[in-house]
DNA sequence: TCTGGGGTCCTAGGACCC
DNA sequence: TCTGGGGTCCTAGGACCC
């Protein structure tokens, strides 16, 4: 085991037997704060926080200077600014560090043809193949950081092992700025001693659970017989983590993934009571819903409503119909009609949200009982041309104006003046 | 001034079918 | 009919991850 820290010391391949380590697992630090202070550099050394300076919102990033006042991400801003009253506060720029994301993924993929991405600013890179063009598994992540560095002027680490979930334990470990190797043979070494609560899928939840029955390490949880595993944290879970204990983890790294669900979601700035504000929102969210799904050339069958209230209490509500659509017409009719089965008008409600799920690919077999449905068809369709040429700020008033007259042909007239 | 928004996966009960 | 069992789909909730 070997380990690169900041000071910029070398790790050389002769230090450590890495050619068992061949999966990565590159994680960027402090992603969006650090994106943010490319464009503020006479911010750097200070505690920053990157977060939407809302009442309700909560830390998107936090610079390693604000973290050490015990600040970090999801912990709601008013808490953080208790905790450190003098931290600098900036807008998040999503745009920003989608770029960034794509700059650091496109470096992954020249390195190795098999690139996994783990949200906007992760990656698993498998790089058994790498050695005769590039080198080892050393070789490749320095290499990965350099580039990372120079072409971006942000810092990463990295991870290399055997199997993912080590080689993602190994990259946290390893921050700020670090590359940790762990081989094959030095693998339950590494997990022993660890908290459970580094473990994927330890959460706070199951972390209390076990430690409530004694089990603190990872070595712990190897050490408990799977049968009691899984009657303390369920079936699927206990075998699982009965296994990552012992450094199993069969999971290969998946290029790409398809998309399960696609929703969006909203908090109120204060809590609604008129559920005609509640509808609008659902207009709206249903619109934005379609049109992801028809970016993307998918269908979904079944919609999903979700409210939290007043005192943070979740439900959701589901609706499987008997086709797929992309519509946010019909998304926004089922979801209105689950919405008032729901029978509480008069509830204070925090947020709303609408999900599709059971996704599949649009195109045959997906006619509509609707009898207008080609008309809206055409009208989304318009208002996607329109979103594409024109940017979203028109296309939720095309959205609003189709919906709020009734007719496609409305929003096709409006296509047609713009 | 207490809790975002994007997701995935698992569990458990009931309906329904064979 | 004092009544099994497996499989699949649907629904609701919850833990977890970034």
């Amino acid at each position: 085991m070997s380990k690169q820290d900041g000071s910029g010391r070398q790790v050389s391949a002769a230090d450590v037997d890495d050619s068992t380590a061949t999966v990565l697992h590159v994680d960027m630090d402090a992603f969006f704060a650090s994106v943010e202070l490319l464009e503020r550099p006479d911010l750097r050394g200070r505690p920053v926080i990157v977060a939407h300076d809302s009442a309700r919102s909560v830390v998107t990033a936090a610079t390693y200077e604000a973290r050490k006042f015990g600040v970090n991400s999801a912990m709601p801003l008013a808490i953080a600014k208790r905790r450190c009253p003098q931290a600098i506060v900036l807008e998040p720029h999503f745009e920003r560090y989608s770029h960034y994301s794509g700059l650091v993924m496109g470096i992954c993929d020249e390195l190795t043809p098999s690139v996994e991405r783990l949200g906007i600013d992760e990656a698993f890179l498998d790089v058994a193949g790498s050695g005769k063009h590039i080198g080892s598994p050393i070789v490749v992540a320095t290499l990965l950081r350099q580039r990372v560095l120079a072409e971006t002027g942000l810092v990463c680490s990295v991870g290399a092992a055997a199997t993912k979930f080590v080689a993602k334990l190994a990259s946290s470990r390893a921050k700020p700025d670090g590359l940790l190797v762990i081989p094959r043979e030095g693998t339950l070494d590494f997990l022993h001693p660890l908290p459970i609560s580094g473990l994927w899928g330890v959460g706070g939840k199951t972390e209390e659970t076990l430690r409530n029955r004694g089990v603190h390490t990872i070595g712990d949880l190897a050490n408990t017989p799977v049968d009691v595993l899984r009657r303390i944290v369920g079936d699927a879970a206990g075998a699982k983590l009965h296994e990552l204990a012992w450094g199993i983890d069969a999971r290969t790294v998946q290029p790409r993934a398809e998309e399960k669900s696609i929703g969006h979601e909203v908090t109120f700035e204060t809590d609604v009571t008129d559920p005609a504000v509640i509808r609008r929102e659902l207009l709206r969210l249903s619109g934005m819903v379609a049109v992801r799904l028809r970016g993307g050339g998918a269908v979904g069958r079944t919609v999903v409503l979700k409210l939290r209230f007043g005192d943070f209490t979740t439900i959701t509500r589901s609706r499987t119909l008997g086709e797929a659509t992309d519509l946010g017409r019909r998304i926004y009719d089922e979801v209105s009609e689950v919405y008032a089965a729901v029978g509480k008008p008069n509830a204070r409600v925090r947020l709303v949200g609408v999900r599709m799920e059971q996704l599949s690919e649009a195109g045959g077999g997906q006619m509509s009982l609707w009898d207008d449905d080609d008309g809206w068809r055409e009208a989304e369709d318009v208002m996607d041309a329109v979103s594409a040429r024109f940017g979203r700020g028109s296309v939720t008033q095309a959205s609003l104006l189709g919906n709020r007259r009734g007719r496609g042909s409305e929003a096709k007239g409006f296509a047609r003046d713009g």
